[in-house]
DNA sequence: TGTACATCAGTGAACGCGCGTTCACTGATGTAC
DNA sequence: TGTACATCAGTGAACGCGCGTTCACTGATGTAC
């Protein structure tokens, strides 16, 4: 047991999981403070020892969200070194990796209504891993003939984009409809026929 | 004004107004009950007269904004008509501008949490939409060559989902960060590189 | 090793609040004669 | 035209609930001597 210190012992952190598993659990809306509270065995007022309040929970949650995902992003894209096609297709599928494999953070972040610019740290993050984003697509840019080439931002938006969509529309049962597709296939294939349409993979495969 | 019947008149429709206005300014979470009840100058109590709940007064709403969605779809595929790429692009452009006309209506249909499958007319009216796009795509699709012919409704969530991420991200407050470029640019040159991509659109402009 | 003290994480009771929902009712309207 | 009645949309009071938050407290732990 990580039961160091007294009493509880990490109860910080401990409250932190537990907000995580109910967002995931019961959506953004069916997290309260009181059933976190509950669900790390302690008393409501307990939480007001490590946080500011039912925000500054949800916030702190989010924040751990975008450090994963901005280290995510960064492993991503240097696996793909040297090939900055490889780089940029490998954070696209990692945005989607990150979702799957973090739904209660990518909540947090992105579906619980809290702004980014809440705190330093938390736009920080974010920033972190929005950056990784636009340096994969800096690269690509390079091999796009100087005249015919739009802006770095442009296409990380468009990658970052779909890479939502997909997330929302089809790798989530939002909408309650089933995928007509893998989602990693529609991602995977979106991607492709986008990049052949900016001259970076040949028209025929 | 509209007070036909008695007492108040068109109560229902009203609720339904109060609540999309609510929608809009406060969110999915702001939205009470009580509060659209007392915006449409009636007691809580009488909401029961004419839905179930408060969930029933939220789908409503969504309902009627699947059905201009629907409209709209439609309207923008006749528009295109006869040329195929036409129909495409026009469908794609209205998904973002229905979520700016009809903010109300886009929050309850995508972001309320509310299942299309809670009532057979919400789903016919959301497949209603799903079809128009699909129907373009399956129009589109006729120009590419058979063998390298992606399904229909691949390219048609791609489109979905590249529409509904800019929306999302961009053109919504939702990461508190501003768009880098307007909201509708990134969607036009998003869709074009994507359709170049596919052949559809020659590789020089 | 043993005792006295300081620390401070977590307790437990209480609060005011607005929520969604229920119920018997009231009174404006439409209708029958 | 006038009166009696039926309808039923909306009232107002009440409910139980769980929420987030506050406060004085307690008691397990670490530390000094």
């Amino acid at each position: 047991m990580a039961k160091r210190g007294y009493h509880h012992g990490n109860l910080r952190q401990a409250l932190v999981e537990a907000a995580l598993s109910l967002i995931e659990a019961k959506g953004p809306t069916g997290f309260t403070l009181s059933e976190a509270a509950k669900q790390a065995g302690v008393t409501p007022a307990a939480v007001y020892r490590h946080f500011d309040g039912r925000d500054d929970l949800i916030a702190e949650a989010a924040r751990q969200g975008y450090e994963i995902f901005a280290d995510l992003m960064q492993y991503a894209y240097d696996k793909g070194q040297p090939s900055a096609l490889a780089s940029f297709e490998a954070t696209g599928r990692a945005y989607l990796a990150f979702a799957r494999q973090h739904p209660g953070h990518y909540i947090a972040m992105f579906e619980s209504g809290i702004s980014v610019n809440r705190t330093p740290e938390l736009n920080h993050a974010s920033a972190r891993a929005r950056d990784v984003l636009e340096r994969a697509a800096q690269d690509l840019s390079q091999h796009i003939p100087a005249d015919k080439r739009p802006p770095a931002a442009m296409f990380s938006a468009h990658v970052w984009a779909m890479s939502h969509g997909v997330v929302e529309l089809f790798a989530r049962n939002s909408p309650g409809t089933a995928s007509p597709f893998p989602p990693e296939d529609l991602l995977e294939t979106g991607i492709g026929i986008y990049l052949r349409g900016l001259g970076l993979i040949p028209p025929d495969e």
